[in-house]
DNA sequence: TATAAGTAACTGACCAGTCAGTTACTTATT
DNA sequence: AATAAGTAACTGACTGGTCAGTTACTTATA
């Protein structure tokens, strides 16, 4: 240690970030029970009372967590979904490039892993995650499909159901990646499941060509 | 309370069952990190220091909740898959018609959030969970639509991505009636999920009927 | 030199796991 | 049939460790 440095400098503007930032890494690594404020602090390269300074209490860190690393990325998804015209063929082509890319950001694993896994025990936080996040995403998606169905593209059937099902696998494989894979078990390939599952779906899902 | 009746009974051999039934209930409320042994112990009717009768460890106790209360239920699922001989459609038919009955149990849903989200600081759980039940099911599943495939019933492609896209809808309608539906949010009829799904898949994996 | 940013020691609540003691039940003896 | 001696199932207070949040103090900077 150089005798001259000093012990901490004051950084009251970049704090924050700094902060949030640690608190992502460590939130999606150990769920938010078993985050350590601590370890927060060390990675943030600060006192865990310094914290406090910026934050009242570890639920208000989370929620400005989802605030500043994951809101950007959905409000990327819903202009996509709300701009689109169609065909909704080719909707879902485009989706499906910027699906395996959001899924495959390593944060989006370790946050969602997380909400599932504390839902219960943090309810607050499910709410912040389902309203921000979550259901705007969906209701996009939805509304794409109706869209698609009133211009005859899409077969007749509950709108939400196709959205689901778009959807899901892409979820599935994150949360394997995030659950198995560390413990020894194949991983999804997500360009390559995007590719086939989105092919298989658009069969399912499309009116035949008329003619 | 009566004055005759003694403070607690001798009950050897119901003991393990019934703390077993306690753990799986509140592990599922809570998540195994949440879990409190004094919880468990006042559900099953019995104080802390008798579960140490019978368990070791809480990790322990846990292990006996997978191999109590979901396997059976898995290795159903298993015979169905590994009996059938096909046609795919049919054996889709009558997967379509257990698979919602087995995502309806509330043990299920709440088990696999825990998994998820305690995989990473309880490695030795997720690795239970894979290869005593994701594991089987899946691998079941995949060589079913590689039969299908070899019969030239199912398209070409990856027979693993087939089965996590058959599987993934009915897995994130669990989850979300499990993180979202208690906040607030619409659940989905897992019913006609399964319905709708599982047509939609079959219009998009299975080959053109010849001729 | 005033003050606000930052530190680090501390507090109090929580909980897995332990163990000394208690009680229900069993078996031998009369 | 009555009961004393013995066994093991069971209890609940306790321990040691962890961690969110607080506070008394230190240091950078205008």
């Amino acid at each position: 240690m150089p005798p001259g440095s000093p012990k901490f400098r004051r950084r009251k503007a970049e704090r924050p970030d700094e902060i949030v930032a640690a608190a992502l890494e460590i939130f999606a690594e150990k769920g938010f029970a078993a985050a350590r404020l601590d370890d927060i602090a060390a990675r943030a390269q600060v006192s865990k009372g310094a914290i406090y300074l910026y934050f009242a209490t570890k639920e208000d860190i989370f929620r400005a967590v989802v605030e500043q690393a994951v809101l950007p990325n959905v409000g990327m998804l819903r202009t996509l979904l709300a701009s689109h015209p169609g065909p909704f063929d080719d909707l879902v082509r485009r989706f499906s490039a910027l699906a395996p890319q959001l899924a495959a950001r390593p944060e989006m694993g370790g946050v969602i892993k997380m909400i599932i896994g504390e839902a219960r025990n943090f309810p607050e936080l499910a709410r912040v995650w389902h309203d921000q996040v979550v259901d705007p995403a969906l209701s996009g998606l939805t509304t794409a499909v109706e869209a698609a169905q009133a211009r005859g593209e899409v077969r007749p059937g509950d709108a939400r159901l196709y959205a689901l099902g778009l959807v899901a696998p892409l979820l599935v494989s994150v949360l394997w990646r995030e659950t198995f894979t560390p413990v020894g078990a194949e991983p999804f390939d997500l360009d390559a499941l995007a590719r086939q599952h989105f092919a298989t779906a658009m069969r399912g899902m499309l009116e035949p060509a008329p003619g």
